[in-house]
RNA sequence: GCCGGGGUGGCGGAACUGGUAGACGCGCCGGACUCAAAAUCCGGUUCCAGUGAUGGAGUGAGGGUUCGAUUCCCUCCCCCGGCACCA
């Protein structure tokens, strides 16, 4: 054992005895089952900062709960299908499998020097055949089912280069390689009949109780379920069928709108170039929800005219580019005295706006403003005939009672959820297992000849997707009828790899089945980790395919994930220099140094480069546009693995966003040091074993009291908490405390040893190597994470006396010392004598006295 | 635009159930050690006034409830995440 802390040698040997020991196999103990997963990583080149803080949180809970005597499995995979793989292929000619392979070796080797306790055994990608082939045998049984379908879907389309763009792709409405515009066009693709489990998804977040709070908002207002009712309009011999939530305002309707691609508006210009222009406009731009909510709101007159089902009005057929084909019917009646979008709407283009539910007592309704109480729900109905004087709750009852007696309408339960669409026109991803036969149509491959492989040396060039150019991959023949055929070269959306992936990590072997047994006994998964950013789209996939997966009788858990821990983002400092054209160039705030005042506050940055100043540009997310990024390696390879975790868990709590600081890594590193210097000398003097005493020196006591306190504060911390911080802090606080502790006898050298031991197992799930090195040099028998987790002596956290802080009139003026659980009166009298408190009452007459047993009181004096 | 979250010293953050605002760490200031520097150790550090005891102000802004509000309620400002083809 060396003298000072020298993690680049402890380190490798450690983790060496680890992979001998087989110390993180699953199967190994007898506890309770535990599984602890983190969203796994897509394989993007290197370990960054997100993925380092991802996986240390997961580690410290799996090494925990493993402590505490549970069976932990901790697996770990690729989510190696996508887009970067394309991107990067069109940049360096390298085929994506040859650079996603590459790029998993080297975050591999990453991991495992990071010293998570992770089952490699287990590991998997997703762009193994072995895995996909599963997707596709699945794919095939809700093609089965119903489940899946073939329908037309809108995509962003680039016109020069002729293919499809993803959203991220598109920017500023322009393509981002060929700079032209884009457009909206209509393709066949497969999609999952996600609505017809939108009731369920919904329900069951009430029993999601381990998930935050506003991830089950976020996916509740997601599946957007809303109570209204369907209502036909006539319209020469064809009928407008539209969902509004509100038929209560039925006799305000004043104008019909419709998409652009709606069939009416298609028909009506037919005949009317004018309208076919405008609908060809509304084609302009990308197809993504926020760049059609933030568009200018246009539309047009078809000319044509839709019958109130109610009073046999005559209302406008506008086409209206804020409708969306893809929500409700495609169509809506405007009811704009009591709709924003509608009154802004008819304000533009000067169509009838009328009132017809009450506002409050002495409120006026503005024709020209829009206010936010027009839109509520209190008022009651006018200008609305037989129904005038109602409430909108009777107001809604009637109207739809009366549309259901005239056939023209009835109540009806709309979701916002949208079928999921998995079609991608893309070459890096799970081939749909179809084949395309003139004679015989859309033909599923037989289960015999999955999986169907996709060819691995293609090399994407920006022109579409390259296996609609590769002859051995498309041709092939109709399983029903033997002619020559065409393989469907649309490979499947990633969010279908992620959706199941954690049921395969429990027989990521079995070649015969897709799950098994093992499945069953691991599910569902009591601690899932990863970013925020997924809280909507990846865990909603996910819950819904594990529903699939119960439905075909292949899981037996209603949801996969028992537990959620939602990750903030990591965020550094930027700097940037601006050039006479307004061009901002970013440097690597490991190239910067920062001069300060003697406050501390920042008062100049240069480049260490050629000490000219550079400008801070406020604290980001870590991208590569504003090159702010931090290397976990680095800070690795300089200061080991145990301080970059230290510090990334001790910056800032988990759900919050964590801003690096280099200087930071520094005070973690001083820790570890002392921590490692205090064992050391501690030792020298020889390991002191044996029972604790009755009779302790007072010293040595409140050392004890101090160090049960910390016990029961970090287990609580790390186990039901989860604000690894603040146990880190108290760790390091009773560290402080234990560093200047004397030993003045062998009883004393007995709690000293007792206290070393306990810190280093504490700090163990944080910091692994460190712990393993220093649980030797105590004496310590066998590796630290068979030793248990360290238990509270109840007996040692009797206090003598608390500290009770005495208010007047809510400030504080003084403390007082009582035993703890002193009666009230006596407390109260102890206060009123304090002498500071004296000054502030004298002259006053005393109102109140609040007394908050052994914390506060509170004297109210007037 | 819609949905969700956040805002506390010079900085990261703590205060868990309405009860001492600023734990722990960084930075900064002072001191010890050193020929010197680095490292390390000791002390100080919300702001303002005061040698000090102590007093006043203070948790994005404004208002409210309460003996007492960072915490609960209302209005507003700013920042961040998601918006269905980035993952």
């Amino acid at each position: 054992m060396s003298e000072t802390y020298n993690p680049g040698r402890i380190e490798p040997a450690i983790q060496a005895q680890w992979e001998k020991d087989n110390a993180h196999r699953a199967e190994r103990g007898e506890g309770e089952r535990f599984y602890c997963l983190s969203m796994f990583p897509y394989p993007s080149g290197k370990l960054h900062m997100g993925h380092m803080r991802n996986y240390t949180i997961c580690d410290v809970i799996s090494r925990y709960q493993a402590m505490c005597g549970q069976r932990v499995l901790q697996p770990m995979g690729w989510d190696a299908f996508g887009l970067p793989a394309e991107n990067a292929a069109m940049a360096n000619g390298v085929p994506p499998a040859r650079w996603t392979r590459d790029n998993i070796a080297h975050m591999r080797d990453q991991l495992k020097s990071l010293g998570f306790a992770i089952d490699w055994e287990r590991e998997l990608a997703t762009c193994d055949p072995e895995y996909y082939r599963w997707n596709q045998w699945f794919f095939l049984k809700l093609l089965e089912r119903g489940i899946a379908y073939k329908k037309t879907g809108k995509v962003n389309w680039d016109p020069v280069d002729q293919s499809v763009l993803a959203n991220e792709q598109v920017v500023d409405g322009r393509g981002w390689r060929s700079g032209a515009l884009v457009e909206k066009r209509e393709i066949p693709m497969y999609y999952l009949r996600i609505t017809d489990y939108a009731d369920e998804l919904l329900d069951s977040l009430e029993q999601l109780d381990g998930w935050p709070e506003r991830v089950r908002t976020m996916q509740a207002n997601w599946i957007g379920r809303s109570e209204g009712a369907e209502i036909s309009f006539a319209c020469g011999d064809e009928t407008i069928k539209v969902f509004t939530t509100r038929p209560d305002t039925l006799m305000g309707a004043t104008y019909m709108a419709v998409a652009a691609e709606h069939p009416l508006a298609v028909g009506a210009a037919r005949n009317n170039p004018e309208l076919a222009t405008f609908i060809a406009e509304c084609q302009k731009g990308g197809t993504s929800e926020a760049d059609v909510a933030t568009q200018e709101k246009l539309g047009m007159d078809t000319g044509l005219k839709a019958v109130h089902p109610l009073t046999g009005d005559e209302l406008p057929v506008w086409v209206a580019n804020y409708v969306l084909m893809g929500y409700g019917e495609g169509a809506i009646m405007a009811v704009p005295g009591h709709d924003e979008r509608d009154f802004e709407f008819a304000l533009k283009y000067d169509l009838p706006i009328v009132q017809v539910i009450s506002l409050p007592e002495g409120r006026e309704y503005d024709h020209q403003q829009w206010h936010d109480d027009y839109a509520a729900k209190d008022g009651a109905l006018l200008n609305s005939g037989p129904y005038d004087g109602l409430t909108c709750q009777k107001g809604v009852e009637a109207i739809v009672a009366d549309l259901e007696s005239n056939n023209a309408g009835r109540g009806r339960i709309q979701f916002r959820l949208r079928d999921w669409g998995i079609s991608r026109q893309r070459y890096w991803g799970c081939p749909i297992p179809i084949i395309h036969c003139d004679e015989c149509g859309d033909v599923p491959v037989p289960e015999k000849d999955l999986p169907v492989v996709l060819p691995e040396d293609l090399i994407p060039d920006g022109g579409g997707n390259p296996l609609n150019r590769c002859e051995a991959f498309i041709n092939t023949s109709c399983p029903q009828c033997g002619r020559p055929a065409k393989r469907e070269t649309d490979t499947m959306d990633t969010f279908v790899d992620s959706s199941w992936y954690f049921l395969r990590y429990t027989c990521p072997d079995n070649d015969q089945a897709m799950v098994d047994a093992s499945t069953s006994q691991w599910m569902p998964v009591d601690q899932y980790i990863g970013g925020i950013e997924h809280a909507i789209l990846h865990l909603l996939y996910a819950r819904f395919w594990t529903k699939l997966m119960r439905d075909e009788g292949l899981v037996n858990v209603d949801e996969p994930f028992a537990r959620l821990l939602t990750q903030g983002m990591v965020l550094a400092e930027t700097y940037y220099r601006e050039d006479e054209s307004g061009r901002k160039t970013w440097f690597n705030p490991a190239d910067v140094d920062v001069e300060r005042d003697d406050k501390g506050r920042l008062v100049r940055a240069v480049l260490a480069a050629d000490g000219g100043e550079v400008q801070p540009g406020g604290v980001e997310k870590m991208a590569k546009s504003k090159n702010n990024g931090v290397d976990p390696q680095a800070l690795v390879d300089q200061y080991g693995a145990d301080t970059v975790r230290l510090f990334s868990m001790f910056a800032a709590p988990p759900e919050q966003s964590l801003e690096w600081s280099d200087a930071g890594v520094e005070g973690a590193w001083r820790f570890l040091r002392r921590l490692w210097s205090g064992v050391q000398a501690h030792a020298e003097g020889g390991t002191h074993s044996g029972p604790i005493p009755a009779q302790l020196s007072d010293p040595a006591r409140e050392l004890r009291r101090l160090l049960h306190e910390t016990i029961a504060k970090v287990g609580d911390d790390f186990g039901r908490r989860y604000t690894f911080n603040t146990a880190i802090a108290a760790i390091m606080e009773f560290s402080n405390h234990l560093n200047r502790f004397e030993a003045r006898d062998d009883n004393d050298r007995r709690v000293r040893q007792e206290a070393w031991e306990a810190v280093v197992r504490l700090i163990a799930p944080v910091t692994p190597h460190v712990s393993e090195s220093l649980w030797q040099a105590l004496g310590g028998q066998g590796s630290v994470f068979d030793a248990g987790w360290p238990e509270v002596d109840d007996s040692a956290l009797v206090r003598q006396a608390v500290t009770i802080v005495v208010q007047v009139n809510g400030k504080v003026r003084g403390r007082i010392e009582v035993p703890p659980e002193s009666p009230e009166d006596q407390v109260r009298e102890a206060a009123m004598a304090e002498e500071n408190v004296v000054r502030f009452v004298d002259g006053k007459t005393i109102r109140k006295v609040i007394v908050v047993p052994d914390k506060l009181v509170n004297i109210v004096a007037t």
